[in-house]
DNA sequence: GTCGTTGCAAAGCCTTTGCAGGGAA
DNA sequence: TTCCCTGCAAAGGCTTTGCAACGAC
């Protein structure tokens, strides 16, 4: 795998997680993308979201009430939380699933937990 | 919405369902039920998928690793595992959820959790 | 005989790929 | 200057929709 170049876009793309920190969906990514680069086009950011996931930088996980999503690659298992109000997703450090959860018979390696609900912000402005 | 008729294809559906009792992606509904009616054609699934689920007699479901599944409505909330050697979802009865798993701040109004594995005839077979 | 259902084909979406021009190094 | 990257357009893959013929009732 070649280098990447640092092009406005990238930059742009890179600038976007940075600052949000919270998973996005492509379309978040390019409408906050195009706020500095306003000719950004949906196959730059698919072929740099790509990119940055071969890299390590980037993570792509699947929410089923959101679809895909792209995170800051993290070290630590965490689950996520998705806000019916404002539809933005979160990371939620920890994970306190109980090892109960293991049904006889099958063997788990791994698993997900997905939350849904309100998000602190949104709990203030109801 | 009006009563759906018992065509030979919904028949085909339905018992696709009643025998194999786990989720079905789309993919493995067509195969299964082709072996009743051969001519069925993918656009006659998702339309009777659709309407079942309208019917409250299947939920549509995704999973993070496997897309979208429809099962058999159940009337518990519960789990699902995903067998990463045959590739085939289960229903995991039950909830062992942790309280915990609420982070502060976040109003948690409902949760998805979905285990990664083995099945019982995949550990037999390794 | 009605009108819901089906198979086939076309249309939609979202994502990926091809390509020539542009720009980073 | 080199060749990676970008924008645009075309192609893919999956799901939905339009339509005429079929068939459940």
């Amino acid at each position: 795998m070649t280098k990447m170049r640092h092009t406005p876009q990238r930059n742009a793309i890179e600038a976007v997680f940075s600052s949000v920190q919270r998973p996005l969906s492509v379309d978040e990514v390019l409408e906050l993308a195009r706020e500095q680069v306003k000719s950004m086009d949906p196959a730059t950011v698919y072929r740099n979201l790509g990119r940055m996931v071969e890299e390590g930088w980037l993570e792509r996980i699947t929410l089923p009430s959101k679809g895909v999503l792209y995170e800051l690659k993290q070290k630590a298992h965490h689950h996520h939380f998705h806000c019916r109000r404002c539809d933005r997703a979160f990371e939620i450090q920890g994970c306190g699933l109980s090892p109960k959860l293991a049904p006889p018979g099958f063997l788990v390696e791994d698993h997900d937990v997905f939350l849904y609900g309100t998000c602190p912000e949104c709990v203030k402005t109801a």
